[in-house]
DNA sequence: ACCATTTTAGAACGATCAATCAAGAACGGA
DNA sequence: TCCGTTCTTGATTGATCGTTCTAAAATGGT
């Protein structure tokens, strides 16, 4: 059945989703890609075919491993309304120098201007608000959301905000004022407010 | 004295900005930029030094020329409330084919991987965030703000929104989904809720 | 009219891009 | 063992990138 694969595809994977999200789709080099992959070009066009190919491949990885991880993370079912805004709050205290943003946002903006938005983005996307729906149902039910609210709307005001908030930490926005503004969201959320 | 230049810079900065908004900084080339401006390559380096150069004078014309615009068109001080969920909007009814996307966002996005985030982007920015805050002070003081919210606090909200709805248009999100998730915040905003 | 200065135009530069190709190396099945 | 297949490597391709350069065209001041 000839040679096997003598490279760990995750890692490639991994290396590769990394210089994605540092420098986009556009600005990231068949080198650079080299380089975090360990693969030399020609192995990579052997496995992937072209650059938008390893990047789907990038992004179907990013979407399992690294968002539906950080989603069981910091919210799982379990964790009800306080897991979500865990989720929103550890978007803020990523190191520094080793945040490369969400690959989700990124593409959707680097690509949104052509007619060829890629799957993965629209694919995560759906999966955040699926969660963030599903959890605002369960507090909906339990009583731990407030009442006059809608889990659905709830749902597309968080996801809105989950990608605003993700554009203005990669602008270097101040991040305190952000985290304020997320606890007293879900303040909002929980009902702990007088009308 | 010598020769003036003989074409319209404004004209120019709106093509290149045009292009910039569409293709984004690492894309766009300066062929596009020709085609873009009407002018030829060595009059946009005479011009503006290098592509950095035209693109921070797209940046403060865009700025200037759009920012500022759409603020005074849709939330004028005198519209209040209303005239920023008119802005909010508004940004759901550009014609598809026409979309260009927002430079601000899509810079913050593209340069926020490196540590250059051009000024431009911080610019904007706070423009958008001081407009939200004034007109939020305003109807605080009018009564028109429901009374247990902060203006600071609503005005980070808002800036998040604001970036987080641009970003879910250009990824091809439910439009509609988007305008009753823009009309219920506003709702909260201004106090037509029971708790 | 003439000069100094600046803007244009278009060809040209080296660098780098994504992608290809040929050849050898490494494995599984027979 | 040996064959067929697949993987890996490094050199190489033509295209396109940002930028520079040269020379002509056009203007204002004197």
């Amino acid at each position: 059945m000839g040679r096997p694969r003598s490279f760990d595809e995750d890692a490639a994977l991994t290396g590769a989703m990394e210089v994605f999200r540092r420098k986009g789709y556009v600005a990231a080099s068949i080198r650079d890609l080299e380089e975090a992959t360990g693969l030399k070009a020609g192995s990579i066009y052997h496995s992937y075919g072209d650059k938008a190919g390893i990047f789907a491949a990038a992004m179907t990885h990013y979407n399992r491993a690294v968002v539906d991880a950080r989603l069981a993370e910091h919210a799982p079912v379990c964790a009800g309304l306080a897991g979500l805004r865990n989720l929103f709050v550890s978007l803020m205290h990523e190191p520094n120098g080793t945040s490369f943003g969400c690959l989700i946002t990124n593409s959707a903006i680097e690509f949104g201007g052509s007619t060829k938005v890629p799957n993965g983005v629209d694919i995560g996307l759906r999966t955040l608000a699926a969660t963030f729906e599903q959890r605002l149902r369960a507090a909906h039910r339990s009583g731990a959301l407030r009442r006059d609210l809608k889990p659905a709307v709830a749902a597309s005001r968080l996801i809105a905000l989950y990608q605003g908030v993700l554009v203005l930490v990669r602008a270097g926005w101040d991040k305190p004022a952000l985290e304020r503004m997320i606890k007293d969201e879900f303040k909002h959320l929980g009902g702990e407010y007088d009308a």
